[in-house]
RNA sequence: GCCCCUAUAGCUCAACGGAUAGAGCACGCGCCUUCUAAGCGUGUUAUCGAGGUUCGAUUCCUCGUGGGGGCACCA
């Protein structure tokens, strides 16, 4: 928080003073660490760089005159053309204490936003396999921060439960399920091969002998929907709403969604079928799109439509899904199809994220449901361990390829980078179970906080202050990566301030009283952060 | 053919257009009679190529090359 709020006052006071120079649009102030080279500042910014040349001086001079201006804050100006600034012990000293008085509220924020957040939705004709465990991160990290920050999120999980794709699933089961009775059954063209349809076939009731191909394409769905419930609540991810794609054809809310787009003059017949008009002049995909195919059956498109309808219908101003890069094609003419209801632009928006290229050694693994050669995110997780794995796909951007080595990850484990953070939180407890063995109470004076001034004190008071410029980042990008990296730098902090500063020192009472106070401070905020990326906090390793 | 994403160290990944491009893993050498060595210190190694914009480019633009994905009356 007093990043932000020094940001605010820098911003005001060089932007008032650009307007005494004749500037009237000056460009925003941003606050960057200052760099490790130069240890004498805590903050610095390049604003005088970007306006010599509006301001016609030099950025070197606009910055020593910008600096004049400043007064109260302790600034210097440096060429190129930076002022840097340097945070008083106590404004750390005050910082590290909001963050004790209230873990739970540090970083919060007065967020507006009304946001429906949509992601993985696998399909539920087999297991989710691990691809989805990026997703299951994204969404869930993402949707925590975003709570963090003070917006409104309702996180949902779309149910393909309709369709041909249950047609085939059924067939496919009952063909199974036949085989185990002796019977001669054959699974038709393009149908599910993997064994776990085997696995399905072997857990229907006695009355299954009765049973059409769409009754075995029910009973599949709901015990794969069931699967992936677990498996969800297995990688701590939770939804508020499992929405199933039926739900929608029960309410006719095609029909509806249809007749709204007709009303809007949106829609045409052709070739017997009928027609969204999504290109347009203002629209992004290339082609108009089938809503009702020819032989009178919905597209999957004209469900959908009627599902983000249906989010908007139940209060969400803005509706954010998150897709893997196979479905990005996918993306204008739903971005069209918002607009062509008649909501603005940016209401709809999706992440993409580039999909995981799944490796056992050098060997790339093939990912086909139909085929039945998948590696399964409960296998996943179960070998390598919700924390490593969660933590491991939050480290990475949404927009970064990956590669994920399947052996590695269960062979390694140890070595994953959450390990490095969480030895922190154990740490600090480890210390404060000693200090408590000797006697070691009251709190820390305000002017011992504010002499903690070794270089790596000063550097974790400093890094606990970025928190929620972090979260803001994250919020900014749509992605927890930013919060990863924060973590993992703090824990290097931390580190190197456990090898280089004894806390519990029974000479310097004041002093130990005061780098409790900032363990407990590091301590706090790695669980909270820690919590926010749905990974655990533990107190001994 | 067209569209989207991407190329950073031996590997996996970071870095709002700013100062000496950061971590982890791997490899070499040191550090446990004091709060947990899952740690610390130290050393080696990187921006695909060619142009352009800019005071300044890993970042933005163009072209090229390599990789991933997509171009249905499938979902």
């Amino acid at each position: 928080m007093i990043l932000e709020r020094l940001q605010k006052d820098l911003e005001s006071r060089l932007h008032a003073w650009a307007k005494s120079e004749g500037v009237d649009t000056p460009t925003p102030v941003l606050l960057k660490p200052a760099p490790d080279n130069l240890p004498d500042f805590d903050l610095s910014t390049p604003w005088p760089l970007s306006m010599a040349k509006p301001l016609k001086s030099k950025p070197l001079e606009v910055a020593q005159r910008a600096a004049l201006t400043l007064e109260g804050i302790p600034v210097s100006a440096t060429p190129p053309g930076f002022i840097n600034i340097k945070l008083s012990p106590e404004t750390l000293a005050e910082n590290l204490k909001s963050l004790i008085a209230a873990p739970g509220d540090y970083g919060k924020g007065e967020g507006s936003r009304n946001i429906n957040l949509e992601f993985v939705s696998a399909n539920p004709t087999g297991p989710v396999h691990v691809a989805s465990a990026r997703a299951a991160t994204l969404g869930d990290s993402l949707a925590r921060i975003l709570k963090h920050r003070g917006h409104a999120v309702h996180t949902e999980f779309y149910v393909n439960d309709a369709g041909r794709q249950v047609e085939t699933l059924g067939l496919s089961v009952k063909a199974r399920y036949d085989q185990a009775k002796g019977k001669d059954a054959e699974i038709p063209e393009g149908g599910y091969l993997g064994d776990y349809i085997k696995d399905i076939a072997a857990k229907a009731p006695q009355e299954a002998e009765q049973w059409d191909a769409a009754a075995f394409g029910q009973f599949a769905i709901e015990l794969n929907l069931a699967g992936h419930k677990t498996d969800m609540e297995n990688f701590g991810v939770t939804f508020d709403r499992w929405f199933l794609e039926s739900e929608l054809h029960e309410e006719k809310a095609l029909d509806l969604v249809l007749k709204k787009l007709k009303g809007l003059g949106k829609v045409y017949e052709k070739d017997g079928a009928t027609w969204l008009d999504t290109g347009g002049e203002d629209g992004e995909d290339d082609k108009d799109r089938v809503l009702i195919r020819n032989d009178g059956r919905p597209t999957y498109f004209l469900a959908d439509i009627a599902y983000h309808q249906d989010k908007i219908n139940r209060g969400a101003k803005e509706l954010i899904d998150i897709w893997g890069a196979d479905h990005h094609g996918y993306l204008p003419r739903m971005k069209d199809a918002i607009t062509a209801l008649g909501y603005a632009k940016g209401t709809f928006q999706a992440i993409i994220h580039q999909l995981v290229k799944l490796l056992r050694g050098k060997e790339v693994v093939k990912m086909s449901k139909r085929a039945g050669d998948f590696v399964t995110l409960r296998e996943l997780v179960e070998e390598a361990g919700l924390d490593a794995t969660r933590y491991f796909f939050a480290m990475r951007t949404p927009n970064a390829h990956m590669n994920f080595d399947i052996e590695l990850a269960k062979k390694k484990s140890n070595e994953n980078p959450v390990f490095y953070v969480q030895y922190v939180h154990a740490r600090v407890c480890s210390i404060f179970r000693e200090a408590k063995d000797r006697g070691v109470e009251g709190e820390a004076s305000d002017a011992a906080l504010a002499a903690l001034d070794h270089p790596t004190e000063r550097a974790l008071l400093l890094k606990l202050a970025w928190f929620a410029e972090v979260l803001r980042g994250c919020e900014k990008e749509l992605s927890p990566t930013g919060l990863a990296t924060y973590l993992g730098e703090l824990a290097g902090l931390y580190h190197k301030f456990y090898e280089q500063c004894h806390v519990l020192d029974t000479d310097a009472p004041d002093k130990t009283k005061a780098r409790l106070t900032l363990c407990a401070g590091v301590r706090a905020l790695i669980a909270e952060a820690l919590g926010l990326l749905g990974v655990s906090a533990p107190e001994r390793m």
